[in-house]
RNA sequence: GCGGAUGGCUGGACGGUCGCACCUCUUCGGGGGUGAGGAAAGUCCGGACUCCAUGGAGCAACGGCGCCGGGUAAUCCCCGGCCAGGGCAACCUGAGGGAAAGCGCCACAGAGAACAGACUACCGCCCCUAGGGGUGGAAAAGGUGAAAAGGUGGGGUAAGAGCCCACCGCUUUGGUGGCAACAUCAAUGGCACGGCAAGCCCCGCCGGGAGCAAAACCAAAUAGGGACCGCGCGGGCGCAAGCCCGGGGCCGCUUCAGCCCCAGCAGGUCCGGGUUGGUUGCACGAGCGUUUUGGUAACAAGACGCCCAGAUGAAUGGCCGUCCAAGCAGGGCAACCUGCGGGACAAAAUCCGGCUUACAGGCCAUCCGCAAGG
C-alpha cells in the first residue's frame, strides 16, 4: 500500500515526484539526482526547505523534485503536502527559476499543508531570489 | 414518548478557474471519456496465479485447527442449531474434544488440598474434680479457602453419618425424539468420579516452500561460469574378448521407479547467470447491478443488463464562490434570525474471499422493557 517512499532512513528523503509541471519543467525521478541536490545550496522557509543545484551540463531545462518523508505525517498528509508544493512550483518556478538548475522542495510537518497558499508562493519567490543572489555575488 | 438491543446505509453538494494520470479522436491548434475506500489500513487467516523441489507410497518430526450440522475455490470465515454463563427482556459472551491413559501443578490461608483429615465444638466411659485430663465414638456444626468428598427436609442415634426415606443432582443401563451435538423419560447404584489440557500429553482432521521486488521477454554496457568435440577417464579378475563390484547427489527417514555426476586442458563450437532501463504479468473477474426459483439462513442455480482506476520518486489535485450540517456567541416564549467557524478515519500498488483495528456527524429497518392513549 505504500509507495517506495524510498530510503527514508537517512535524511536525504527522497521526494516523490509528480510529473506535474508545465512544459518547460521536468521532474526528478532518480535517487542520485536527489542526493546531488542535497549537497547543493539550500534555503529554509516556514513551509518548506528549498535545495538547489546548477547541473553544469549542456541542457537548460528546469528540473524539480519533492520530498515528504514520514515526518510530515501519514500517507494522506504527505500527498496533500506534495500537491501544494507541486502547485506553487507550477505557478512560480517558470518565471523565477533559472535554466539548467535542479530544485528540490522538502515538506514540513503541519505547516506545508496548512500555510496560506499566497504566502507559500511568496516564500518560494523569496527563497529563489536569496539563493541566486548569493550565488551570483 | 423515554430507555435499550440488533442489522444496514451514508460519510459533504453544486459551480467557476488553473492543473495531473490513463484511454481515445484529431484538420496537430485541440476535443472527448474515465479516475480511491468502507475500511484502499494492519498484513492476521484462506485462495487464485508464478517460480522452485523428479514422481508414487508409507512413517516420523513440526505447525495449525477442535460442540454438532450446513455453506464455500478455501478458511481460524459465514449460516443454522446445541450446551454453559449474564440480562426483566430483545439479546450478548464462550480456544466449547479427552482429566474413571499417564506425568505434572494447585500459592496464601487452613486441622486437613487428593485413594482425606480432626483445630474448635458434639457424645459415651474413666480420673482429678469451679474446670480440666485420658480414652473411645462420630464427622452433622464453627472457622479457612478459588475449591473441603453429593444438596434440602424428615426419620434415626449416646452423639452422629446415604445409616434409612422423599425430592433434586450424579453413575450405569435402556426407551423415545433428533442426520448430529443434545434433549427427555424410566429403571438402577447409595454416591464410587475436585480443578487446570491458552502445562506436557492423548485422539481426530488439515498442511511442501517462497512470493508480483513472483515470473517471462527485449535492449545496452561489463567481469567471471557451463555443455559438446578432441586427447583422456573409478576398483578387481583375465593374455584377450569380456565379467564382477560400485560410490555420491536429487528439501527428514524407508522403499519402488527414474535421472544426473564420478581426473585434467594449451584448443575449437555453442549456451546460460547478475546489474540498469523498458515491455509483459496488469485488470473480464470465484466481477457488479436488477430479478426469478430452491433453501429458516449462509448460499446456489437461471435470466436480463453493465465494463467499473491502473500509477511506478508513484495520477485522482490547488485556489475561489454559494449552499448543507457539527460547534461557539448574541437576540427571541418559540419556530427562527445574525455573526464566527470548520469538515471523521484514512488514500489503490497482482487480484479475490474473510478477520481485526480506526471513524465527526447524519439516516433507515426490525425487536425488547417501561409509561401513556385507543
Amino acid at each position: 500500500m505504500k509507495p517506495p517512499e524510498a530510503t527514508r532512513g537517512d535524511h536525504q528523503g527522497t521526494g516523490d515526484l509528480p510529473p506535474a509541471v508545465s512544459v518547460c519543467l521536468e521532474v526528478l525521478r532518480k535517487r542520485a539526482d536527489f542526493l546531488a541536490a542535497n549537497r547543493g545550496q539550500r534555503c529554509g522557509t516556514k513551509a518548506f526547505l528549498l535545495q538547489a543545484r546548477h547541473r553544469k551540463d549542456d541542457t537548460d531545462s528546469i528540473r524539480v523534485g519533492f520530498t515528504c518523508s514520514k515526518k510530515v505525517g501519514n500517507a494522506v498528509a504527505r500527498n496533500r503536502a506534495k500537491r501544494r508544493l507541486r502547485e506553487i512550483v507550477r505557478l512560480v518556478l517558470p518565471k523565477h527559476g533559472q535554466a539548467g538548475w535542479d530544485y528540490v522542495l522538502i515538506g514540513r510537518a503541519e505547516v506545508t499543508a496548512a500555510r496560506d497558499f499566497a504566502q507559500m508562493q511568496d516564500d518560494l519567490r523569496w527563497a529563489l531570489e536569496k539563493l541566486h543572489g548569493a550565488s551570483s555575488a
